[in-house]
DNA sequence: TTAAATATTAAACAACCGTTTGATTATCTG
DNA sequence: CAGATAATCAAACGGTTGTTTAATATTTAA
């Protein structure tokens, strides 16, 4: 019996970070420093990539020797594995709710257009709020778009942790205001659509800056934003106008 | 005179390629390797980015010793460079005739909604067209989205020589049709929008095929996706419903 | 034929890459 | 205290990076 598990041992030199809770004597520490490195490698890896940041850097970046993202990881690779499923946890806060309070919302409504409508624009609003306002987002995103069109190993765990519960729920609006069916090639065109538009002032940001002559975001353009586009997404999906911005104190 | 030309040609020994037309003696096939070198740096770029390639592998595929990378170009730096001249220089055919037809046509309508719904349509089923179903630029697009959010030294040429001219021409027709002014914020919005929808599609391509368990954008998908999408886009812009496929061969 | 020009190449360059190793430090437990 | 455990680090590993160099091949012009 030792011998099995002395061999697994040996043959899975797993490193620190897969530990559990229960935390064994030794010098502390480890888990700042795993933390700071998370930090480092997300802001990192979104701004220039998986090729287009070093190992190095990200440790000098978290103050940390560069033997220790081996250490605390098991490999570049297998970091990048822990910055995504990070940011699939750092997103919950923000999308689970929403993604409940559209669910019953959109009971109550019972197809109710301009319920609807109204519950369609808190969405929309607040996805684009989280997304353009949240610095957290505004480094995650781009690493979600690196994986829409150039999907590595950990695609499937995204799809299936992140956007398949958003994109389902979002599907269940679009199809209760269009009339197409739940699960219609339609409604979940129409669905990923309308996510990205969300999305894609935050994609495209250098893009809109430039055509604007805007410095960054503040904001008040991103209030802008939001009320010149949230009316014209409800159209799209066949939806009457409402205010983006209803209930919310001046 | 003659040590001025010489200082010059010391101070700056420019690479071969940026040689005007008069060919001098010499070994020939230049020409042709520059444009395999291009074709390839083009695809592997587009595919993984600015690091993810090396200069070895793009000689490899462009059957090239990588020396000669640096003889053609001067780096791989330059080369990007020209790989972004060339991608606005291929684009040319599509975006040109594009924009004339469009600012024509604008014309004709003269304010006519149903006029303008065609036009709209015709534009924005010739866009999607064109970036879903071009090879060439199935693999320039992911270029020019990594510029649009992570702009290089490049993305000013981009903007001036590519970008501008089309958000231009659009936001003639998305003034006309909303009644927004020409150059008010609230145009260059829904104009960068509608543009960025036609993207949409391309550049979300690894979610949208995982989401609607496609292999790959088939003729027919294409089809789906603009059929689905044009009267939503015009609705988008307060125009009326158009059959985007009107006056076209069954 | 000789000379100049253009193109291509193998070899070498220093710098950096991701990763491994072995030693050292710091903390808890018995 | 001693031993086990966890964390950190400097140094080194083999390999790859972008680029340079020097030699060579192939053409045209004189």
């Amino acid at each position: 019996m030792a011998e099995r598990i002395e061999e697994k041992a040996i043959l899975e030199p797993e490193p620190a970070s897969v530990r559990e809770e229960a935390r064994g004597p030794g010098r502390p520490g480890g888990e700042e420093s795993r933390a700071r490195i998370l930090e480092a490698a997300g802001r990192l890896f979104a701004d220039r990539g998986f090729d287009g940041v070093s190992v190095r850097e990200m440790a000098r970046e978290a103050k940390v020797n560069a033997a220790a993202i081996n250490y605390h990881f098991g490999g570049k690779e297998a970091l990048y594995h822990g910055v995504l499923k990070k940011l699939i946890e750092d997103t919950e806060p923000l999308f689970r709710p929403l993604i409940e309070s559209l669910r019953q919302q959109l009971d109550e409504a019972n197809g109710d257009r301009e319920a609807l409508a109204r519950v369609a624009a808190v969405l929309i609003r607040s996805l684009m709020m989280g997304i353009l306002s949240r610095q957290t987002l505004r480094w995650q995103m781009p690493i979600m778009l690196r994986e829409f069109h150039h999907p590595s190993g950990e695609f499937g765990m995204l799809v299936r942790d992140r956007i398949n519960p958003v994109h389902d729920a979002v599907a269940e609006l679009v199809s209760a205001a269009t009339g197409y069916e739940r699960r219609a090639p339609e409604t979940l065109l129409l669905t990923a659509n309308m996510i990205a538009q969300c999305m894609a002032f935050g994609a495209t940001k250098g893009l809109i800056l430039a055509r604007l002559n805007w410095e960054d975001y503040t904001p008040e353009h991103i209030n802008l934003i939001i009320r010149t586009m949230v009316p014209r997404m409800l159209a799209m999906i066949d939806l009457p106008p409402a205010d983006p911005f209803a209930g919310e104190e001046a």
